[in-house]
DNA sequence: TGCTCGTCTGCAAACGTGTGCAGCGCGGGC
DNA sequence: GCCCGCGCTGCACACGTTTGCAGACGAGCA
C-alpha cells in the first residue's frame, strides 16, 4: 500500500489535484467549504505531501546540511543541538555529516549535500575552507562557518571572541595575584589558538608582566596532549603558578599531570580552560573556564542562514563574546609574588 | 546560474537525456565510447543528479531518519557517530532530529520524516514507542529501536545486555571482598534500570549475600540526582562500602557527594558506573564502569536497517554484551568483612 | 537484394507537486 | 437582454530523473 498522493485525495474529494494543492497550502482562491472538506479528507487519509516532488518545482528543500568533524565531540554536539532546535522552529530539517577531518570524506559530504540540494550549509570547526568555496560559487548555496579556522571573506561566519576570552582568562589569573602565568596551546597552530594566545599576551602586557617563551608549550587539544605539556612546565627551574589552557580537554590533561606529581589544583597551581564543556563542572576540582555559548552559537548560525536564504543581507562576521566562569580550579598563589 | 541538469549534458553531448541517464548509471546498453564521453562532460560541468527527482521515480531517498532525545547527550552522540559512519559506507545520508523528550516535538519529527520519505528510521532511548508504530504500519518504513525502553514485538531493536552488565559490575565488587554493596538506580523506572537492578540482585544471590532494601536508592540519571542519592546512603547507620550506579552520570554525582563528606574513592567507598562515557576516563579517580560499545551499536542498528531495506529478514532483537572496564574507582574494602 | 539479428539510441510516459491561464457560472448594471 | 466582472475550479505544463518500448543502423546470411 503506497502512500496517498495528492491525486488520491482529489479523486475522493471529486476535485482536481490543483484544487487540492491550493486548498492545502491555504490559497485564497479556494472557497472555505472546499478547503475545509479537502483538509478533512487529507487528515483522515494521513496524507503527507512529498517534499521531493515539491522541491522539484520550488527548487527548495527546506533542508540544511551540517558538517562537523565528529558529532562525538561535545562541542560539536552542543552546537548541533542549537542548530537543530532553531531549524525546527523554522520548519527546516538538518542533514548531519561527520567529516572525521578526512579530506576525502569531506568531499563525499559535499557531494551528498549537492545531490540532495540542501538549501544551505553550516560547517563547524573545519580546517578546510576551499571545498566549500567551490560549492558556494557553483550552486549559490549560502554557507555559514562556525568557529572555522580560515574564515574566507566570501563566506559568512559565526565565531567566539577568542582574543577577549583569552584576555579575560589571563586577567583573572593575574588579578588573583599570579605573576608566573603559562599558556598551553594547540600544536596545530590554528587560528583560535593564535587568537587566544594573543589575548594571553595582551593581558600580560596590561599587567606589565614579562612574556617568557619557556612558559608557552603545546598540546593537541585533548587530555593526552595536555598532560605532557604540563609536565614540561612543571620541570622548569621556576615553574609557573598558573596555567591558561587552550581548551577544557587540554586543561583536564594538565590537571591530571599536576596531581600525578603530587601537587594540587588550585593550591599549588591554578588552571583555567576554555569552552565550558559539560565535564568542566564535574572535574575535580570543577574547572574555571571561558564559556562558549555553544547552543546559542548554533542557533545564531542557523538564523544567519535563514536570513541569507530570504535574500536579506546579513552581518558577514558575527563575533560572540565568551564568559568567564569561575569555579574551584583557581585561587591566589601560595607564595606571595 | 542554475545547476546543470541531465538535459543540459544531453544537449552538449548531442544525445538524448535518456542516454545520459543510462551512461551515468553504467548501463550496459550504452557503448563504451558514448559512456566515457558523457562521463567526461558530466565531470567537467560539475553535474550532480538531483536525488529529489530520482527518488520521485525510484521511491527511495537513500536517507534515513535518526531521532534522539538530545544530541548533546554523549551517549546519543556516540551512537549517532556510529550510525552516520555506517550510513556513509552504504551511501546513505542521515537526517537528525532531537525530540527533547517532548511528545509534541516527537510528532513533528515523525511528520517531517514522513514528508521527506526517509527509507528507514532509527530511534534511540525513547520512552514512547507508539507513535512509531503508526508510522511503521502506515508507510511500511522499517524502524530500528536502540536501547528503547519499550521494545515492541513488531519492531526490531538493538539493546545492551543490561542484566549481564549489572551482574558483572556487582560481581566485580563482590569479588574484591565487598559485602555491603548498594545500588543507585533511575527513579523513572525505565526498563534498563529494572534490568541492571536485576543483574545486581542476581550477583548478590550468587554470593549468598542478603538483599537489603535500604541499600537501594534512586537518582535521575544525572550527576545532580546521583549526589543526593549517595548522601542518603552515607547517612545510613551502616553505610555500604561499594556502590553500583545506574550510569556514569549518576556515578559522577555519587563521587562528588562522597568527597564532599571528606571520604575518598575508592579507599572508603568503591564506585562502579555504566556506559563508559568519555568522561569516565578523566574523572578523578577514573571510573570503573561497564562499557557500552555505543559506536558499534549505532553501526549495528544501521546495518540491521539496511538488511530490512533489502527485504531480508533480520534478527528482530539483537542483544549486545557490555564489557567491564576496571579503573581506579574500585578496590578491596578497608575493613575486612 | 532482402531478411534477420544484435547493438545502440531516442521517444514518451511516469513519479507528485505547484502555478499561469483559461473557462465556467452567476449576479448586477446598463 | 447583453455584457462585464467576480469568485471559483480545472487544464496543462513544468520540475529532473528512470525505464519500457520502439526504431535506426550496420553486419551477416541466404
Amino acid at each position: 500500500m503506497k502512500r496517498a498522493s495528492i491525486k488520491d485525495i482529489a479523486r475522493i474529494a471529486r476535485v482536481s489535484h490543483s484544487t487540492v494543492s491550493r486548498a492545502l497550502r491555504g490559497s485564497p482562491l479556494i472557497s472555505e467549504e472546499t478547503t475545509a472538506r479537502i483538509r478533512k479528507i487529507a487528515e483522515e487519509t494521513g496524507y503527507r505531501p512529498s517534499f521531493a516532488a515539491r522541491s522539484l518545482v520550488t527548487s527548495r528543500t527546506a533542508t540544511i546540511g551540517v558538517v562537523v568533524t565528529s558529532i562525538a565531540d561535545p562541542f560539536a554536539a552542543e552546537v548541533v543541538l542549537g542548530i537543530e532546535d532553531a531549524a525546527n522552529d523554522h520548519d527546516y530539517s538538518v542533514l548531519l555529516a561527520n567529516s572525521n577531518a578526512q579530506p576525502e570524506r569531506e568531499m563525499r559530504v559535499v557531494r551528498a549535500f549537492e545531490e540532495r540540494r540542501v538549501d544551505g550549509i553550516i560547517v563547524t570547526s573545519s580546517r578546510v575552507g576551499a571545498i566549500y568555496g567551490d560549492m558556494l560559487s557553483q550552486a549559490r548555496v549560502p554557507i555559514v562557518l562556525l568557529n572555522n579556522q580560515h574564515p574566507s571573506e566570501f563566506m559568512h561566519s559565526v565565531m567566539i571572541d577568542n582574543v577577549t576570552g583569552g584576555l579575560d582568562a589571563t586577567r583573572h589569573l593575574v588579578g588573583l595575584g599570579h605573576r608566573r602565568v603559562a599558556y598551553i596551546g594547540d600544536r596545530f597552530g590554528c587560528q583560535s589558538d593564535t587568537e587566544r594566545f594573543g589575548g594571553y599576551r595582551s593581558a600580560l602586557d596590561l599587567a606589565y608582566l614579562p612574556f617568557l617563551p619557556e612558559y608557552v608549550t603545546h598540546g593537541d587539544g585533548k587530555p593526552d596532549g595536555g598532560a605532557p605539556a604540563m609536565e614540561s612546565l612543571l620541570s622548569l627551574p621556576v615553574p609557573p603558578t598558573a596555567v591558561f589552557c587552550y581548551n577544557d580537554m587540554t586543561a583536564l590533561g594538565a590537571m591530571s599531570a599536576i596531581s600525578s606529581r603530587g601537587l594540587r589544583v588550585p593550591d599549588d597551581i591554578s588552571v583555567v580552560g576554555f569552552d565550558d564543556l559539560f565535564v568542566a563542572q564535574y572535574s575535580s576540582p570543577p574547572l574555571t573556564t571561558v564559556r562558549q555559548p555553544m547552543r546559542d552559537m548554533g542557533r545564531i548560525a542557523l538564523e544567519t542562514l535563514i536570513h541569507l536564504l530570504g535574500g536579506a543581507a546579513s552581518e558577514p562576521n558575527v563575533k560572540i563574546p565568551g564568559q568567564l566562569i569561575v569555579r574551584q580550579s583557581t585561587c591566589a598563589p601560595k607564595e606571595p609574588a
